[in-house]
RNA sequence: GCCAAUGUAGCUCAGUGGUAGAGCAACGGUUUCGUAAACCGUCGGUCGCCGGUUCAAUCCCGGCCAUUGGCUCCA
């Protein structure tokens, strides 16, 4: 097993990107061909152990970068300068990371962005002193009592006030691994650095924000403060960053979302994460189902329609429900038939003079007792009451249930059945995320039933069709992501996957197989798998950093057989197929949002919300004539054209199309009208001079067709 | 969901314990102009919502809602 790290992904050139947790894993891979696209891999051993993801092998830390050490260095600097303002507070991890830094810090006092000038203030005391990092080995023996006596991680002993975090972090150091100091000043922290020479070769430094983190990264843990900075080697890079990050807000997909206006959030009325898709935001979303409904349809894929809502019995079946993905999803509506409505105001009334009775009872009374249990009863005999509808989260159990309308012959597999309907998540709130992640998602979604024999073959054609259309977009900064499962995961409390050892091990190794085999480069992440089966992820990085998952290509060899489908085979026996569920363009709300920052709002023609603006120069009436006539021919193909007839002066026309990312502008004024020209300009290129109106409209038409870049 | 910060006009943002401004946009008019902003005027806000303190709250305090930055989770 090899641990795998990679750089410069969304980041500009001259900055370090390390990835070091995906997902809340270590990426792992058995591959030795490591070359993702197009991120430079760094590779290291990695213990036998279950890592711990947030802990780096010496390997790795001895292939730290000057950049890293002196990033890591700073945190330890900045720890020092927490302390001298607040010497309780405890500290759990420091690495360097991405853009930055950050130290874990417990400590009662919330630390917010105004105390970030003093604790600088410290920060370049520390600096200027000019303290050597000093690497001290000790035993194991030492480094405990050291963390009990609250020595680690802090300037002087705290008596009673043990560094519990270090005490945990002791435990994840293997034994036999040697177990290291680094003191700066004072200050002393359990570290395998590296580090830099002198706490003086930290160039320049900002702290940036302060977050939360569970310890560990598990929500079990306490919560911690996380205070992130940044630094580099001088002023000029630090300001640079800056510089570069305030760039990077300007792609925002939600402010250039806005600025174009391609989409709304209505929280007040419609709610969070249920985007409206305004029209221009919408001709994209349109654009990107045509494009996906002729590709599907010419590699055989059949259209079908269902509804938004199922009943329970569906995601019973299905598994989703009663609780692996319950949280997921909306809550149920309930119709009530015949007397349930009675039956269900009844047993309200009932639980209200229970509440009422309660009342005047003490709480730890039988009585209040056997009236709390009555009341709990009740809740559940309305619970059980009526059938309960629920808004679909995804769409292959109405799938499933199509394949089942019908009997299933060998000769009808691979049957393809795909659909652009919208599912609905009950995502968490602190998860929402502009349009990358959204409660209402229009997708991209099909299902293939196949037999085990033509999996290959069907799972590559979706991993191609993936590759197809990056290519047209010009996506060229994604990591493809393997999962598994985990194989303690199969039963117990814990259980995540469906318990079918065998079928795992088959279809994994079906997958790695297929993936090995067409030289595709990819990751493998344990544990990560749908509890039907192993996938693949597409995952790339929004303009600010954040991860996404945009494509997936699921393996199902669970599900269908829950519903009982079945394929009468050659030998006339009935047997279970398997399905792959994928969606190569994910939700339209994710794709797009990706391709808003990808592009910076700059479409090629095809995607463009508005594709054409026709300008004039004036609105003299046989001018506008000519111009309308050129509106309404490009319309009757139709490209997306508009018209400026307005009085405003050309120069002032022209900066409105610009501003709002028009693609083709035609400017037309006396002379163009005269010689049956055109002056064409397009969005970034400038003017390209007049040129014959029927050449100009058919290379508009042309390029469209194309889906040229 | 958790931790923190933020919420002033359609947008970007000033500002104050004595019920608010600017630029852009929108609208009306003047201008008839050749490739990134012509000129004049008008409209526009229960200062996120609810409650508390106060003679008086947009400002201080509390609760809620939403957003942002993270964590956890995911397409």
């Amino acid at each position: 097993m090899q641990v795998v790290r990679f750089s410069t992904l969304r980041t500009p050139p001259g900055f370090d990107l390390t990835i070091q947790r995906f997902n809340g894993s270590t990426i792992h891979s058995t591959v030795q061909r490591l070359k993702l696209c197009p991120a430079t891999l760094i590779l290291g051993p990695m213990s036998a152990e279950k890592p711990n993801p947030e802990r780096k092998t010496l390997d790795e830390r001895a292939k730290m970068s000057e950049l890293e050490r002196i990033r890591h260095s700073c945190a330890h600097v900045m720890a020092t300068a927490i302390l001298r303002l607040w010497p309780e507070a405890q500290f759990a991890a420091g690495p360097p990371v991405e853009n930055g830094f950050y130290y874990d810090v417990d400590l009662p006092h919330r630390i917010s962005p105004e105390d970030f000038p003093k604790i600088e203030e410290e920060m370049k005391k520390e600096i200027k002193a000019n303290h050597i990092f000093e690497k001290k080995i000790v035993p194991r023996e030492q480094a405990i009592q050291d963390a009990q006596s609250g020595r680690l991680g802090g300037l002087t002993e705290r008596p009673g006030n043990p560094s519990k975090f270090k005490i945990g972090n002791l435990e994840d150091i293997p034994e036999g691994e040697a177990i290291s100091y680094y003191q700066n000043g004072d200050f002393i922290d359990l570290c395998a650095g590296p580090h830099v020479m002198r706490t003086g070769n930290i160039g320049a430094f900002k702290l940036t924000s302060v977050a939360s983190a569970y310890y560990k990264g598990d929500e079990r843990n306490p919560q911690l403060q996380r205070i992130y900075g940044t630094a580099f080697k001088n002023k000029t890079e630090l300001e640079a960053y800056f510089t570069m990050l305030e760039e990077a807000k300007k792609r925002d997909h939600r402010k250039i979302g806005q600025e174009m206006g391609l989409f709304a959030i209505d929280t007040e009325y419609v709610g969070p994460g249920l985007p409206l898709w305004l029209p221009k935001g919408a001709a994209i979303a349109e654009e990107l189902e045509k494009l996906a409904k002729e590709t599907e349809f010419a590699a055989g894929y059949r259209i079908v329609k269902t509804p938004h809502i199922a009943k329970e019995k569906m995601y019973l079946t299905s598994g989703h429900l009663p609780i692996l993905y319950a949280e997921s999803m909306f809550p149920p509506m309930r119709l009530l038939e015949g007397d349930e409505e009675k039956r269900e105001q009844e047993a309200f009334a009932r639980m209200v003079d229970i509440r009422e009775l309660k009342k005047k009872l003490d709480e730890n009374s039988t009585e209040a007792k056997e009236l709390e249990k009555n009341f709990r009863r009740l809740i559940s005999e309305i619970d059980l009451l009526g059938t309960k509808y629920y808004l679909k989260a995804m769409n292959c159990p109405h799938h499933h249930r199509i394949f089942a309308a019908e009997p299933r012959s060998y000769r009808d597999l691979p049957l393809r059945l795909a659909e652009y309907g919208t599912c609905y998540r009950y995502e968490q709130s602190g998860e929402l995320f502009g349009l990358m992640r959204v409660r209402s998602l229009n997708m991209n979604d099909a299902h293939i039933y196949c037999t085990t024999e033509q999996f290959a073959q069907e799972f590559n054609a979706v991993n191609e069709m993936y590759l197809k259309y990056f290519k047209i977009f010009g996506i060229e900064k994604y990591v493809m992501r393997f999962s598994t499962h985990d194989p303690s995961r199969l039963t117990g409390d814990n259980a995540k996957f469906v318990n079918e050892p065998e079928l795992w091990k088959k279809t994994e190794d079906m997958v790695r197989d297929t993936l090995k085999n067409s030289g595709i480069n990819y990751v493998e992440v344990p544990n990560e798998a749908a509890f039907y089966g192993p996938k693949i992820d597409v995952q790339v990085w929004s303009v600010i950093g954040r991860e996404f998952t945009l494509a997936t290509n699921q393996v199902d060899f669970a599900v269908p057989k829950r519903f009982g489908l079945v394929y009468r085979d050659k030998d006339n026996i009935d047997k279970t197929p398997l399905c792959i569920h994928r969606a190569p363009l994910g939700t339209h709300e994710r794709f797009i949002g990706f391709l808003i920052e990808h592009y910076a709002g700059n479409f090629p023609l095809w995607l463009a919300p508005e594709q054409v603006r026709v300008l004039t120069i004036g609105d003299e009436a046989p001018l506008v004539d000519y111009a309308k006539a050129i509106v309404k021919e490009l319309r009757s193909n139709m490209v997306r054209a508009e018209a400026d007839f307005t009085t405003n002066p050309i120069k002032a026309k022209i900066q409105d199309a610009e501003t709002a990312k028009v693609h083709t502008m035609l400017v037309i004024g006396p002379r163009d009208m005269q010689a049956g020209n055109v002056s064409l300009r397009v969005h970034g290129k400038g003017n390209l001079g007049a040129k014959p109106k029927a050449d100009v409209i058919a290379e508009i038409l042309c390029a469209i067709k194309e889906r040229r870049g």
